[in-house]
DNA sequence: TATTGTTATACTCTATAACTATA
DNA sequence: TATAGTTATAGAGTATAACAATA
């Protein structure tokens, strides 16, 4: 009967512990009102860092190309990306948001994140708003690595 | 173009960059060499709390009743669950660990999340995987909210 | 031959709807 | 009627394998 109240904060007990929150984290972001998650993530992405190639997407979202391309052409098929011709490479394509792409990414903004927002305003201090926000830049480093 | 470093740590950027890190870490840990993730985490949960019906695992899971039922299916075609009538309650059936489950659970104990516990390890400091565990019960606590 | 991208297929996870059995 | 549980079906997300087009 392992007691997690008199944990010594080893890695392995955090690892276990932050597997287990994330996967409760993931479920009650996707039960709020939402167009798909991962499809928000590729635009925010886009939208971050500008037109990319899918190859390049699929790198930087950690999935595997083709996987990217299935995600793609359901944003394409939404009306949500453009793609455009590379200048020089022909088997590249460079994947832009579409007007309406940035309209639905906006709104997403608002509304997706809303309840996530709302739950770290309301449930935390300004001291823990700050111990997560440095959570979040320890866990990038992390997923990185 | 928002800048990142410069955030007011403001509760909705959090909820952005949580969100965005939470799926990278989330596609980091499927990667890796596993049995399905929210498999374990009912195994893990029965052995933390002692056998649950299956509604009881779907309240603490945070997934519907159906969807439990679909993952207990595949639980127990694997032989990593027993079902047994509840004394009084023809209508209820309690989930329990079998012996496989326990070894299951133990082997991917060791093995899953030791890629995980082994970026903890080697990317952060002490101070750091302190502000990381802090993190993970602020983190369960919106979750629950 | 190597790279970029796509299509085909399958599996995990989750949902809603509809059903059965018991209280 | 209400509750516990299951089965049927569908969609998101991801993977591997196989293929086409371009460099």
């Amino acid at each position: 009967m392992e007691d997690t109240t008199t944990r010594p904060a080893g890695s392995v007990l955090i690892a276990e512990d932050l597997r287990a929150v994330v996967a409760l984290l993931v479920r009650r972001i996707r039960a709020n009102p939402a167009f798909p998650p991962h499809q928000f993530g590729v635009l925010r992405t886009i939208d971050r860092i500008g037109p990319q190639t899918a190859s390049q997407l699929a790198v930087l979202e950690l999935v595997r190309p083709q996987s990217m391309a299935h995600t793609l052409q359901q944003l394409d098929e939404a009306g949500y990306i453009s793609r455009h011709a590379h200048p020089t490479d022909g088997r590249q394509t460079l994947i832009a948001l579409s007007d309406d792409g940035r309209i639905a990414l906006d709104q997403q903004r608002r509304e997706i994140t809303g309840w996530l927002a709302a739950a770290i305003e309301e449930n935390l201090t300004a001291d823990e708003r700050d111990t997560l926000a440095d959570a979040v830049t320890l866990l990038s480093r992390i997923v990185e690595a």
